[in-house]
DNA sequence: CTGAAAGCGCTTACAG
DNA sequence: CTGAAAGCGCTTACAG
């Protein structure tokens, strides 16, 4: 048995030398299969079984100058609406011969930048954000990067590049709107400290201020996004002397959480407390009552991310402007 | 303006002409900058900022044969408890120059074989998977590649190099041993079709099934991990003719499922049918009542598999015999 | 249908 | 404290 070979991956010179051709025909053989003779073709993937062999991804990228990489960046994969998007993008990509790098940065600017560094590190082909990028030195180093980007789940007149969202604002509003249709007046808004959930009580606002009479409240410091938060949420505001209809969760999950404090308080929903949340998540179809909500196509930005980034791949233009994929306003029976 | 360089990322030679000094003194500075005089330091670092210089990361890998990667394989990141795995492996390697590269496989062997084919092209410099590795050609490829893998959630008498788990067929058998004192006696088990349910049915059985006149039934079509698949399980369960008096699910949130059928039928937990489930998730400490569960050791796995890792990798011995980290059985009202 | 040469952007000894 | 040379494992034109 030949033992020269030094340790080691098996290097496609090796495949080579086992079959009896060059480097260079193992390489067509893996990418180009059609011009390469079949008995050629035949033996080269004996070889390749025979040794075990695994192309180098790293030495293919930096020959091809194509790493086959596309860099998601997440605020938090445990939420499932952005897992969601994860998904569709993953889909979108199935065929495509490139592969999904996540990027989790928990909420965190520094970690954010940290991920998006090693992403254009890795030479990623292109990068897709779940949210906007917010920071301007990161959409400054983006930008001269020159690599696709897709913005998402929001809207924004200045994307640094693909944008496909839905303007939290105008679901805000659009909330707002149901709960006045239904009479409440005085609405708590709990959502997190981010952009989006402050756009989307922007729109709250937007609609709730100028009705006389009407009152409106915002608790953005809830933790994390639990159930827990979401009761610990409404018991804060029910222990204020504020009036108090209707609460809009900036998530299904903190709505539960609501659903389940007025439970145990003895409150009914929504008869004496109206609670609405988002994302259209089991836990607020399953509870009862079913939970008011707005259903954001978390799935269908993902995938549609993924065609534009195919295409602009590819060669093709693509529009610019923002893709605009709306929302839906969900009526159940807690409002 | 000197613009001779073509288009293209800024590469080390380019932050070089611009400090002037040659690359392997850029390279020195990014990696061991103790070895490099101050004033160098500083007008490499000038360089680097002004021009914006991206280290390729799969050109690095190639020259000093460390990709810096760790691959993770999970059936799916959508179930909280594999996803505290993969935090607890991001905290134990946040400090060491790794970087993790996640797999979602869903559950499917082609997926799995593809990913982790990816992740050896990749050349990760060790893999860590949530669960057992099943397939024998994969488990001999992993042997082959030489690379330290950590299988976790489970063990098993010939782990494929390290492992980190529990006893799943133990934890069966605990819970059927509480289900047996509290004298339930015709019980049901609701999981899905993979190894770690199998091997807790087994331990279940393996506890039942000496008891005279007990009876223990499996429901293993279950579809996906979510409460409305856990209150069909159990709405099956209950139109079948048989007596039943408590139902062990493979999960909190499909035993969450249960709670709520059981809500809806108008039966009381657990009087009429005592509901248990697995994860110690939010959500069977906030319903009612609050269910009993086992608590699996979720992050502790993951971040003793980062740990056994960097020992491994720094060129520690690490023994091989599997480490097991137990569970607790959790009682709570629901039993 | 196949191959020799050059090069992708880094780092590793080695030398001074 | 710094650099010239060689090489990591592939792929890209180019040639035949």
């Amino acid at each position: 048995m030949d033992t020269s070979r030094k340790p080691g991956p098996v290097r496609i010179q090796d495949v080579a030398a086992k079959a009896g051709i060059s480097a260079i025909t193992v390489s067509r053989v893996l990418h180009q299969p059609a011009q390469v003779a079949a008995g050629t073709r035949a033996r080269v993937h004996a070889a390749i079984e025979a040794l075990g062999y695994i192309p180098d991804l790293a030495a293919s990228a930096l020959a091809s100058r194509r790493s086959g990489i596309v860099g998601v960046l997440v605020p938090t994969i445990a939420n499932s609406v952005f897992s969601e998007t994860v998904a569709g993008l993953s889909d979108a990509l199935a065929d495509t011969g490139l592969q999904t790098l996540l990027g989790d940065y928990g909420y965190s600017a520094d970690r954010e930048a940290a991920l998006l560094r090693a992403m254009l590190g890795r030479r990623a082909e292109a990068i897709v954000a779940v949210g906007l990028i917010r920071d301007p030195a990161l959409r400054r180093m983006l930008r001269a990067s020159g690599v696709p980007v897709v913005e998402t789940w929001d809207l924004a007149d200045d994307p640094i590049d693909l944008m496909v969202g839905f303007s939290n604002e105008a679901a805000g509003a659009a909330m707002g709107h149901h709960l006045l249709v239904r009479h409440y007046r005085h609405i708590a808004f709990v959502g997190g400290a981010d952009e989006r959930a402050a756009a989307r009580f922007a729109g709250l606002r937007r609609v709730i201020a100028p009705v006389h009479g009407a009152t409106l409240t915002r608790l953005d410091r809830i933790g994390d996004l639990s159930i827990e938060a979401g009761r610990a949420g409404l018991a804060a505001l029910l222990d204020r002397p504020h009036r108090l209809d209707a609460v809009f969760f900036a998530s299904d999950v903190l709505a539960a959480g609501g659903l389940l404090e007025a439970a145990a308080r003895g409150l009914s929903v929504p008869r004496q407390i109206a609670i609405a949340g988002l994302g259209d998540l089991e836990i607020g179809r399953a509870l009862s009552p079913p939970l008011t909500t707005l259903r954001i196509h978390a799935h269908e930005m993902g995938r549609r991310a993924g065609e534009m980034l195919t295409r602009r791949l590819a060669g093709e233009a693509v529009p610019g402007a923002a893709v605009d994929v709306g929302f839906e306003l969900v009526v159940r029976a807690s409002t």
